[in-house]
DNA sequence: ATATTCTTGACTAAATTTGTCAAGAAATTA
DNA sequence: TAATTTCTTGACAAATTTAGTCAAGAATAT
């Protein structure tokens, strides 16, 4: 079971991107997002491909393009987008089939099994909204001169 | 976040070891928990060396040597195993510090720092014997040939 | 002595992750 | 239409991590 860096700069895009959910019609641009939560502008187009691919986000070419939540805030889970990114979130190493060890369960896959449940209902009962709300009371401005739409949380 | 292949290897035998608590004074060879776990033998060799390293299990050379728990089996727990093996098993880039954006905290911060929580407290709070007893009521004998000790849960 | 079993460190191979890049397509505006 | 902006795509490459190997050695029992 793993989350990757790719799955983290994935929930932070997301996020960037609904923090901007109210101002109606604003695309977000990979160029600010790469910029304001540092993630490399290439490997982000990458990630930004997946979300869109997996139906999470909205994108328009050309000037004042850029992406938009498909769906609320609300209603797009952290789940949502780990799962869409990450590959190998399954705990088990026989990807849930019980056939773990010579064609039986090992000792310790419902151990694994659990974990997973665990593990996908947190991120399933998480919206970006959640997470969102839990930081809105503390948002601070960036004094950094190239990176003026920084929204950092303190 | 990740618990990787040798973490779970690590529980595995682990498991395997305290499924012959009872026995008074049996060691547990390397090459016997290869053989029922399906582990690289010497794979298994440096994970057990971690293991012991950190004070889970004693080991004895010679004949009728091995390995045996250094505590009751349900006194170790599943995270004291994992945490022996797994570097990265953190959650937040950052390490906790919560300075991932710009010597500040990221969106997300609080996000990983909350399921880094749920995984550690999941993993503590199972032992050993916990996960043993789970699957106790439905222990088979395998037929392999090679393999005539092998303990395996349907 | 001899056989058994753990111990150690260094090494290698495979897989995965983390990026990069260049050429192209779509939309806007003038 | 031309120029500019911005996303789109696929293939590629570097870095890191994981997974696994090996050989020589040390400890213990008989």
């Amino acid at each position: 079971m793993r989350i990757t860096k790719k799955g983290k700069y994935a929930v932070s895009a997301m996020l960037d991107i609904a923090s901007f959910e109210d101002k109606q019609r604003s695309f977000v641009k990979i160029q600010d997002i790469s910029k304001r939560q540092r993630i490399p502008n290439s490997y982000l187009e990458q990630i930004l491909r997946n979300l869109r691919r997996e139906g999470l986000l909205i994108s328009v070419t050309g000037p004042n393009g850029g992406y938009r939540l498909s769906r609320k805030s609300k209603e797009i889970t952290i789940a949502d987008i780990v799962m869409s990114i990450e590959d190998r979130l399954d705990s088990t190493e026989c990807g849930g089939t019980a056939d773990c060890l010579l064609g039986e369960e090992c000792l310790s896959h419902s151990l694994w099994s659990q974990l997973n449940e665990e593990l996908e209902s947190f991120l399933k009962n998480k919206s970006l909204a959640d997470v969102l709300s839990k930081n809105k009371k503390t948002i601070t401005k960036s004094s950094s001169k190239e990176n003026n739409n920084l929204i950092a949380v303190g």
